[in-house]
DNA sequence: TTGTTTAAGGACATTAAATATCCTCAAGCA
DNA sequence: TGCTTGAGGATATTTAATGTCCTTAAACAA
């Protein structure tokens, strides 16, 4: 079980555009490019993204896209849900079913043992996502960067909006 | 992401290990008939368990496998990180090197900030495995499962022992 | 000794998912 | 009018998960 990389692109694609001067627009031309992946597929994760109501696009040149709420109001766990879907990682396949010696009518009180940790599990992943915000990202970066390559990028993103 | 179904296999097989008579085997055609699972893929996520030292084989007739140690010294992480591999969910692939503002000599003082993120959540979810054993679960069935459902199943491990 | 049963494990074949590319469309803009 | 953009459908490629088949050597019973 691995994460897509949908997953790493689009928290980054984030964290550059809470960067965004206020009210401008980054393309996914521009998000590929910086990031150096097929502009194609980025496309794919960008538009979930997008349906998910986490950013926001616009058409013809100068478009692209911006968040569409608050950095501060952007968790992990909302771009890694869009991304990756919201269904846990754990699937019962109810193999506790085919155990031979039940009647084939017996109903089940309630989910398996094995099946409630997986899943208890799966939230605690979830719960960990949920506690870091894009801002926090976008914040760190300050401090780990070196100032030179972060003006420079800053340029570079104003750039291209 | 989705975990492979050899996870909820071997978790369960374990769990009906952890309810045999001390010193008996149970073979990969009972485990796989008991599941309705097919035996020949069932024997693969087994002899994980059983490279990894959680459950061990003996060859013949009566031959099979038991747990290696005590159902208490297994947790659902040793069940889950033999069959799924100890490398982290997240893969980072390091994208922020792409970065076109960056010197290439430039070399990053630590892991990125949203590496890290997906990494803390990783190890939430194996904390949370950590905590359940094999023996919580073959416990937990006395008071979920209706005696008589149970003492059939106990007579039927038994008598492919 | 001989034949059967078993786990171990290598070599595939099949299926599903992730990754990637291409194309069309309508909105925005110069 | 012509170019740009995101949205999204269709399809190809690649990789991982799933499933099957086969051989080998150990255990055991007749
Ligand atoms: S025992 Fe739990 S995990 Fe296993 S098949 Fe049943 S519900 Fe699913
Ligand atoms: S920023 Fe973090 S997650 Fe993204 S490529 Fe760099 S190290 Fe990996």
């Amino acid at each position: 079980m691995i994460l897509k990389n949908q997953n790493e692109w689009a928290l980054h694609c984030c964290v550059v555009l809470a960067g965004l001067p206020p009210e401008r627009y980054l393309s996914t031309k521009a998000l590929a490019e910086f990031h150096a992946v097929p502009k194609e597929y980025l496309s794919k994760a960008l538009q979930s993204l997008s349906q998910a109501g986490i950013i926001e696009g616009t058409l013809g040149p100068s478009g692209g896209y911006r968040l569409a709420r608050k950095a501060s109001d952007i968790t992990f766990l909302d771009v890694v849900e869009a991304v990756e879907g919201k269904s846990s990682t754990f699937a019962c396949t109810e193999i506790r079913k085919n155990n031979p010696c039940r009647p084939a009518k017996y109903r089940d009180p309630k989910p398996c043992g094995v099946a409630r940790v997986m899943w208890e599990a799966d939230e605690a992943w979830r719960k960990r996502l949920r506690a870091t915000k894009v801002s926090d990202i976008a914040n760190a970066l300050a401090d780990e960067v070196p100032g030179d390559i972060l003006e420079k990028t800053t340029a570079w993103v104003t750039a291209h909006t």
